[in-house]
DNA sequence: CGACCATTTGATATGGATCAAGCGATGTGG
DNA sequence: CCACATCGCTTGATCCATATCAAATGGTCG
């Protein structure tokens, strides 16, 4: 069951991000960010290894980013996309379980995990994101299990379905990622999930006017599929 | 990409269980148990649902539960195992996302949830283990993922060297659950659960004298296998 | 001893992986 | 500004792991 995966893609580490300014920027959003810095990475460059202490937190102004591990076989298995307003990094133990790049040119909001544990103590609100932060990772784990059990278009629906939620424009999908980022998010291959993608296009599902690209058009039928 | 699972499987929700005692019968342990009644459950009773609230805390003294959804075609997942001294039904919402049910009789120390957050507010011991609960629990849902995108022979391997971990008698698994329960925690079917433990034993790498009685032979051919 | 249920084993079907080629968009050098 | 190389994606042909369907075996409990 080997997949063509993290062979075919590449990673590529380079120094990259310039910090910006101490972000009180955003005016809105939790307690965490207002400590911040703003940080600047260009696409494709990492933002953290796996077994890396986890000292920040970061969280996503834009761009788009991917956690992921690579199996000592060379699979690459993505544990989850992040997106703007999203928050990643912050870790249940002292070190990173994922390594963290980015997918696009990226604005991100990095700060002192020290800070942040610190405030939590005192501040209850800040505890509370903390808290709630932990559930909503454990929660989108919990749910991508439930979807690598499912079959291919059943996988490709959950997904489409997800990032219709989470991106939102009136059943416009602009996808940062590659098919091989979907595939080894979904546990396939580049070629079932474009396979699977022209299938529900037939199927008057979904347009895919580019690759980037993806209109839905029978919400309905993707949850019907979703199972 | 059906299974047979929850069809094939019965699930039996019978009142059952009788509070024995206020337990510091318990000596030693974390603090949140000290709080909590043992309670008795039969083999295949129902201890909580999917979406009830999660009022209580639970730990298991003998016995073995599962914790499972079942979708809405009729698959089984079951996300976890639970052995004597792990904890379960800690959530981070307000309700339980799974199910749970014992696989044996059981004997189970059952904390009210608010008593537990209310002395962890005081307490920064009670508050490090919830943390340190949860922490266990994302751990394992990740990999759980990562055990889900392998092959039946890496899946089972990963499954019986988690077993030996966890059981840890010298190489000899007694196994509480049924080759269904195993086959809906790896996502696979009976047939290929059997097949691959045949399979194993054939190659010398386990013995199985009984269907619930599994021998190490060669731990390092699993782990190898275990990818 | 007989019925039942769990497990194993066998035969076949199939969904998705693999191998391979084609295509379209993007960018680069002449 | 165009020709060509490159890269990401799609499409096609074939293969294989695992599901499915079916039957045999074995262990447990009345």
């Amino acid at each position: 069951m080997l997949t063509q995966s993290a062979i075919r893609t590449g990673s590529f580490k380079q120094p990259m991000a310039s910090i910006r300014l101490p972000a009180a920027a955003t005016p809105q959003g939790g307690t965490i960010e207002m400590m911040g810095a703003l940080m600047t990475f260009t696409r494709d460059s990492e933002i953290y290894g796996e077994n890396e202490p986890a000292d920040y937190l970061y969280k996503v102004v834009s761009g788009a980013v991917r956690t992921y591990k690579v199996l000592v076989d060379g699979r690459r298995q993505i544990g989850a996309f992040y997106l703007p307003g999203d928050t990643f990094g912050l870790e249940v133990g002292d070190l990173h379980t994922f390594s963290a790049e980015t997918i696009t040119n990226c604005k991100i909001i990095v700060t002192k995990r020290s800070a942040v544990v610190a405030l939590a103590e005192r501040d209850n609100d800040a505890a509370r994101e903390m808290w709630s932060l932990t559930a909503r990772e454990l929660q989108r784990v919990q749910d991508h299990i439930l979807v690598l059990i499912k079959s291919a278009q059943e996988r490709v629906a959950s997904f489409l379905l997800e990032m219709a939620d989470r991106t939102a424009d009136a059943g416009v999908i602009e996808l940062p990622m590659s098919r091989q980022d979907i595939a080894d998010y979904l546990g396939l291959t580049i070629e079932t999930v474009s396979r699977t993608l022209t299938q529900l296009e037939k199927s008057a599902t979904i347009e895919v006017p580019t690759s980037r690209r993806i209109v839905l058009r029978n919400r309905s039928a993707l949850h019907r599929l979703n199972a």
